[in-house]
DNA sequence: GATGAATGAGCGTTCATTCAT
DNA sequence: AATGAATGAACGCTCATTCAT
């Protein structure tokens, strides 16, 4: 079968356009990412048919990745809040190890061409923590609230709280459990 | 001067972009937003320098507006509560109320050629609202948390609701009020 | 009105793509054209939208004024061999005085993109023409032959004949008479 | 050589080439035209060495496989007049049974890249019909011809009437006699 | 020989910006 | 000031060709 496609360029062209999104958002050249990955430029396109195309692998790459992160603290039997803590922590770590990732993703998700099919695919990494908080709220101040809502309201509170730990970094992680208590507060009462 | 500079041209070409902007995000061309506005497309470059400068003075004026609208709710001696609910309620109608804006100032306000001048020219239409939050968790739960932080979580849960109710608007606005009394306990405990 | 467009621009773009494809074929750069004509390579799409309009316009041009240079030979009430003759004779001059427009055409009338309405647009010129072959072939061994049928061949003819005389010129005009009375026994008899 | 060249290879691209030229001109690309061949992009290039390489190759394919099919109806001791005629029959036929061959054929006549060397070699194919030709011009109206520009004109007038009959067929073969009537006036008078 | 991933020059087109009118 | 033609750098993408497998 010829040279097989090489899963570390696709890989290498994934990570220098999350980093040069991160750094200049998503009017960085196609040139300029594959140059990045070490690869020539039209070797992005072998990869990704467009840069659109490029822009959702990303969001879903970096959204999923992000879910599934998060969701590895929701095994075991510990409590909700327990578990929710857990899920909240490692959501943090894992943005505040890589900004870049952070970052490229805020851009992504904003891009004029993100595809319905894209934010589907994502959700699947999102049920775990979607029936979590279902529990959470079932009889909180929350519980009219569609799923959906509390959701996206976590989803903003966890990206301010990670966002302002990437531009003033908080090694005591003081500032993380402050925001944890604020967001339980906010959806269990 | 012989002739001097028309304002309502200035006017015209900032709720052209905010439309323009708004629907199609900031990639919009300079010469589609002078269309929209019903000037040439030199034109814009007599009122804004660059795309850049618009896009400041776009994100000033939107900011500040936004700010301003929710200060009217402060003047007044109800209690803090009452104040930030009357706040919360303004902003939430100035919102949904003109779409585009918001949408707009989603987009100016994540522009890579943002700069702090603008950012600074923005704070004082929110030097009241920083007041009334600095009294609200005075002695709450938050009081360990900078200001600032305080405010970006008020500003993201905020942000989160109005998306969410342009998406799906809710006439009786009980979600408006659920996400209040989220955003209140987050805050005040 | 600003500055207004300026025809000679226009012009000298379609003189420039007449010498480019003459030369090169329709694979010519877009830049390649403008740099010919003087003018900056975005400059030749504020006059032409895409060069499928720039060769679509180009046919329109050569097609028609060969058309028209043609006609020059019909009014007057010769007889219809004179009549044909004269326009014969000026067709054969004006495409061995400049070849690169017949070799234009050449190219531009078999180009993949040429529209319906450009083909349309070119009719009129070769009304008078037509007219003049019907009278000619109305009761001659070709009478029961359609006339668009008719007039492809006399095309044909007269450009193989011009391309033939461009490659080997014949300043005695002989080879254009021989080739003249060929086609007049082609379709008179 | 370890593994022979397949035969069936060069034919299935060449068959490719006729169908992707007639259908888009020469701009289709290599890939395309491996694609429709059913061979993978790198092997066309085993069989021609360039894309000019290789629509040479079909123009003395196309043009010679036309001229043998011409000169099929050459032999025997027919009269010069009914073996023309029986040459002008089955070019026709050739060219209508397949037009995607006359199509294509036309597109790489014109080819920017044809070299002298296919234009040669193509000739011996029409070394018979040129004979003929010389016969029955011999005392003619254009025995003052040269002998190339009095095949010019017949296969101008031949290639006019297939691009009509393709375009409109007409069973019953009427206007193909027509035109052959008309190309003996035009040479033999 | 066959494959198809890799390459990078080149293309048509866009667009922020300038400037003659 | 207002206009819109003019500019040319920059972009996304294509493609003939090469070469590792």
């Amino acid at each position: 079968m010829a040279r097989p496609k090489n899963p570390a360029h696709r890989d290498a062209l994934l990570t220098a356009a999350t980093r040069t999104f991160a750094a200049q958002g998503l009017s960085v050249s196609t040139a300029a990412i594959a140059k990045e990955a070490g690869v020539s430029s039209g070797t992005l396109f072998v990869y990704f048919d467009t840069k659109s195309v490029l822009i959702n692998a990303l969001y879903v790459s970096l959204k999923s990745e992000m879910g599934r992160v998060a969701a590895m603290g929701l095994s075991g039997d510990a409590s909700p809040r327990a578990q929710l803590h857990t899920m909240w922590t490692q959501w943090i770590e894992w943005a505040t190890a890589d900004p870049d990732k952070r970052r490229a993703l805020a851009h992504v998700s904003v891009a004029e061409d993100l595809t319905d099919e894209s934010r589907h695919a994502v959700h699947e990494a999102y049920a775990e923590i979607a029936e979590l908080l279902g529990t959470i709220i079932a009889d909180g101040p929350m519980q009219a609230a569609p799923l959906g809502f509390v959701s996206t309201l976590m989803s903003a509170i966890a990206d301010a709280t990670i966002d302002d730990l990437i531009d003033n970094p908080d090694p005591t992680g003081s500032r993380s459990d402050l925001a944890f208590e604020a967001m339980w507060r906010a959806l269990a009462g």
